[in-house]
DNA sequence: CCGATTCTTGCAATCGTTTGCAAGTTGCGC
DNA sequence: GCGCAACTTGCAAACGATTGCAAGAATCGG
């Protein structure tokens, strides 16, 4: 593997046209060429394709996708409606990221990524789309955007949303369903002996209050009171403290909390542990998502589980049916009890 | 005045070319007057503006890019020469990611994410830079890529790495002091009364053959056994297995654990447990990172801190500066000793 | 009122690739 | 040797935005 050899002056080749010129045939024989196109003489093609590999050209992806009007580039955008740190601690969002990343990959797709914050610029969704830059896009979270995600939708086909369904909404979704998450988590509370149970986490995002219904759906069922909604933010620091709030201020008269989140939950059970609240005798505790930290807490978290991998599977296998023109249901999987030891 | 054509379709006003028509001047006024460009008479801007702004109107980024040769995107790739599931588990990464995508937000450009297998492509690099889509590259991580890198860096400006830094390497490069945050580490453990030093994780990796350098440093300036590495893969699942082995194999002989990264330190914590040995009092682990994890194990993790955020800032702030033609020293993060409850 | 400036604006070339069309070749059967 | 396919290849027009240049309009000093 000596690459000692002296390269005779590379002429630089940058554009289809300089690699014409050496090959002594027009653009548009190069371009085909390239393209594997059956239509250019076998001897041509191989002649052109070692002088590409000799020269190290590329063709320009910009003026290839001007042309051919499609950029082989999926957008992803991350929209941050409720708490502007939310993403940089939140793992479900890097986790299912990165097996997009994958998926994308495997397909032959780039992925452009982009953080938006909808309260400054109202017009983040139609801003993505209209830059001509992506065929098609998947909005990770519904935020607060559900109307502005639905405006769009009916004039825009390759989208998909990573998000909680609702009755007779027009984007393409794909999702947990959170509901019946929030019944399983509130039914193995209860199965564990909890009577008073409190909901750990923002209700605002759609998401959320899907997960909280579920869990009231189940209160309501077994004839228990009300569960108690203790709000926080997502960003671990500020999260923290309100929980900490929240646990002295409810001490006592709660025993069983339905986090959110597996990262609040970690969070809580910290907390508990700090004002000497035994997990699961005094209060039992369940996560949601299943993340690798929930595997990792004393005791271990038990959970339900979100399957992030095949969400993101979902995701890119409805998109691409929508850039071949199928039109497509929206996909809700199956949430999963994960029992662990803190309920 | 309207050109005589029936169109039925006014609405879909796509390109320069449309919005001209409509606003009754040429292709050329309207590219001025969006540019904001002064040349153009106020009024008549005006009425572009917001006739742009009625419409939805958003220049094609993808004609633009190819007239202007620049992109406004910023590729970032992720090189996997290890173990190719590595990023979907590794937190460190993926916030590094995060806090990029916040900067070069806010520096107007876009993120192009890409991850490559150098064992399956060996031209990841030149064929990312290639591709004409983007303006600039970061590089995360040097994986075992190093030479390529190098090869790479002396005809492409616009390129930061992130990684270790390397006796007169070309290209520009930030990161954490890695040698430095050994030492810190071994001394800390030495300092706790640990003799018997143990390094978890694979020392392939530049990155942590630094931290295992600098742990080794230190061993020898104190006399003490040379340092027992304990490979592991990073994925979360094989490595339990692997540290619950490491651990029944030497405990005993060992007092002293440096983990390569908060990840792989918050399951040993998790097998010391579950066999019995006690931390800090029979052995004392010290990891790397200062993820959130380490703040949420039982008991809390000691650990060497990297500053995620500095980091970010710095490869943005190195690539844009590359990218106005100034050349550009690599930059050294100093790693800080987290002291927590483990060593 | 004229010539010289200064503003505005349109024209047309350009970025690099793709692709419909037609011209040029070759081969083949008769 | 001719006519007709079947192949190859070149030409030139897109794709949509930007920008140098120059022409037309407006302003101004004398």
């Amino acid at each position: 593997m000596s690459d000692g050899e002296d390269r005779p002056a590379r002429t630089t080749v940058r554009t289809i046209t300089d690699l014409a010129r050496l090959a002594g045939v027009s653009a548009g024989t190069v371009s085909r060429a390239l393209a594997g196109n059956s239509l250019v003489n076998t001897r041509t093609r191989e002649k052109i394709v070692s002088l590409a590999r000799e020269h190290g050209f590329r063709p320009n992806q910009m003026a290839s996708g001007l042309r051919r009007q499609k950029t082989g580039v999926i957008g992803v955008v991350i929209p941050l409606g409720h708490d502007t740190r939310q993403q940089i601690s939140d793992s479900f969002f890097m986790t299912l990221l990165g097996h997009l990343a994958d998926e994308l990959t495997h397909e032959g797709y780039d992925l452009m990524l982009r953080r938006v914050v909808p309260g400054d610029d109202p017009d983040w969704l139609d801003r993505f789309i209209g830059s001509g830059m992506i065929d098609g896009v998947i909005v990770i979270g519904q935020s607060d955007q559900f109307e502005r995600i639905e405006e769009v939708a009916d004039g825009y086909r390759p989208m998909v949303v990573w998000g909680n369904r609702q009755e007779g909404q027009h984007h393409c979704v794909v999702g947990t369903d959170n509901r019946l998450g929030g019944r399983l988590a509130a039914e193995r509370l209860v199965a564990a002996g909890a009577r008073a149970l409190a909901f750990l986490g923002d209700t605002g995002p759609m998401e959320f209050a899907a997960r909280f219904a579920g869990a009231q759906d189940i209160a309501t069922r077994r004839g228990l009171p009300p569960i108690l909604p203790l709000p926080t933010h997502l960003s671990p620091d500020r999260a923290g403290e309100e929980i900490a709030r929240h646990i002295a201020a409810h001490s006592g008269t709660i025993d069983g909390i339905f986090a959110a989140t597996d990262t609040l939950a970690a969070l809580c059970l910290i907390e508990l542990r700090a004002q000497g609240i035994a997990v699961p005798q005094d209060v039992k505790l369940v996560g949601f998502d299943d993340l690798p930290i929930a595997r990792q807490t004393v005791p271990p978290l038990t959970t339900i589980r979100q399957d992030i991998a095949a969400g993101a599977r979902g995701l890119v296998d409805l998109l691409l049916r929508r850039l071949a023109g199928e039109s497509t249901e929206s996909l809700v999987l199956p949430p999963e009890l994960v029992a662990r030891a803190t309920a």
